[in-house]
DNA sequence: ATAAAGTCTACTAATACAATAGACTAAGTA
DNA sequence: TACTTAGTCTATTGTATTAGTAGACTTTAT
């Protein structure tokens, strides 16, 4: 049940551009500088931004002042879709799953124990997963440091 | 956010193994017997009863009238246990598990947003899996069957 | 021009996953 | 007692995935 280092490095690497900038604007940092605030090795972090922007959930500005910003606001932006680009459907079994389903072989599956089990969770994670948006978690973050 | 095929098999075994014999008592299964039911290459799920067995989910009786059968009643056996044994924590980062915690390394846990939101996935992951058993998902698929 | 930053593709090392193989041990039965 | 059947245990293999590296290329500002 567990998440990539690809998929952490992703989700953290959002989380930091969906922190507003310190004018109050939208944060664009550079690949150097998130690898830096999240220890990711760089040449990793690369590949993996590229395919979130590629993916339309990151925009970039080459050049020497340059870098990384959302593509949308921070709280259009939910973590399911990071996590599905970047370590595939959150279903533990394909045959449960909404985005990428594929028949499991098993002779009858709407009366499959383990299939009405594993949609259960496959449920819950989406539940979470693509109803927390990017601002969720960092609002969350900054509540708890207050505290 | 998957399980093996290890899991799957595992758990698919483990549910047959809990449909009540025939004759109304405990099942007493062959491997090859589960291997035929499930489409489960034989010497593979022979490694996986043997680990489920080895952990104290399964007994086993050897020679000729042999086969496995389950070690505790079926609502005495939890999908969670099962899934721990074969494919490790439920928690999709370590920093996040209950049963096998390590630090991830970031400045503060306490307030690290995505350690949060994975924190709420693991939970929603083992309140499922922690409160099905086996009789649970057996009764389930006989009532679907039913309908 | 040149330096700084993102783009893109290929490659590699390590690990985990899925299975296979084979020798061994216990239990029933002819 | 010998034989057959079924579980036990360990090692090995092939493949896929994961995690990370490398390097050449393109764009932009100064």
């Amino acid at each position: 049940m567990r998440l990539s280092k690809r998929g952490e490095y992703g989700l953290r690497a959002m989380i930091q551009l969906a922190h507003p900038a310190p004018e109050g604007g939208l944060a664009v940092l550079q690949i150097a500088q998130i690898s830096e605030l999240e220890k990711i090795p760089v040449k990793f972090l690369e590949q993996i931004l590229l395919t979130l922007k590629n993916a339309g959930l990151l925009q970039s500005k080459r050049g020497v002042t340059g870098g990384y910003y959302l593509a949308k606001a921070a709280d259009e932006i939910m973590l399911g879709q990071i996590v599905r680009i970047l370590d595939g459907p959150l279903a533990p079994i394909r045959c449960v799953s909404q985005m990428a389903y594929e028949p499991c072989g098993c002779p009858d599956e709407s009366s499959c124990g383990l299939r009405m089990v594993m949609g259960d969770v496959r449920n819950a994670i989406a539940d979470i997963l693509d109803n927390t948006s990017l601002a969720d978690v960092s609002a969350r973050a900054r509540a708890a440091r207050q505290s």
